[in-house]
DNA sequence: CGTAATACATCAGGTGCTGATATAGTTGGT
DNA sequence: ACCAACTATATCAGCACCTGATGTATTACG
């Protein structure tokens, strides 16, 4: 790929970035709870310190956002019986559905944008799903 | 495009976009200052009325962002001539250079992820450039 | 000329982050 | 079994950043 295609290609994905993460700070989970939630459901149970390692805020501000998640039924929390200084804090149905929501709503702005493209253009988007795919790969600390 | 590789690639968009958004929001700018500045490099000084419907924030919020930035000297405020009840907000070159810094750390964590894949993948992402970019466009209301 | 509309500032209140510190529970060396 | 060190979480002060309600200055209009 030559320099120029690099250049457009990285500014045509913040701009993609910029357009869904502006609509989706209108959407009622902040980043932190909706990526606090996604690793809740991928990973089950977690205590609050694994919570901080995943989504990489400090202790305080995880330990209020679990707080603010419990107070509105979007996780549990239970102490950990094999530590009574730990919290397990578990994601609920509830936060499962506020989840699934977040991402009808990013997948619906995307599909609609789709929606405008000619043939040939998502036939080369379709070609280059792999590569897209493989570009988000290998983040142990996961998207949402 | 068949339907399962629409629901793969909006999840792998969806993905880089909690992947570079999460990364972006350690480094300094808000989106919303970002995404003002932005607009204050592409259509020059603007009000402050002008940016709080650019941005879709409450005007409070703008009010309070500009005053932020003027302190740390990203913007100027003047009143504007022609309306006395107006102030103008103009980028200045700090608020450039900061905007700059911002796109090339994103660039950067998108080159390196780049980086790892095949030239058959990297091949595919170039043929599906101008696909992303339209993906994009017709944002009267403009990405950062 | 006076009322309505406009542009912005300000205030109260809530989220969400940081660094510093407190509290409770666990662990390891004696 | 004890106590010092360590660990997990909670709490506090302080700032950024958002909203809705309200105040103030200026402009526009009948």
């Amino acid at each position: 790929m030559q320099q120029p295609d690099v250049a457009r290609l990285t500014q045509a994905l913040r701009d993609l970035v910029a357009v869904v993460s502006r609509d989706s700070a209108t959407r009622g989970l902040s980043r932190t709870a909706a990526g606090t939630l996604s690793a809740l459901d991928r990973h089950g149970p977690c205590r609050v310190s694994d919570l901080t390692r995943l989504e990489a805020v400090g202790q305080p501000a995880m330990t209020g956002l679990v707080q603010r998640l419990e107070a509105t039924g979007l996780v549990s929390r239970t102490s950990d019986p094999s530590d009574r200084r730990a919290t397990l804090v578990a994601i609920t149905d509830a936060g499962r559905s506020a989840l699934a929501e977040r991402r009808r709503s990013q997948d619906a702005l995307i599909a609609a944008r789709l929606g405008r493209l000619s043939p040939d253009r998502l036939d080369a988007l379709d070609r280059a799903v792999d590569a897209l795919v493989e570009l988000t790969q290998e983040d142990h600390d996961q998207p949402h």
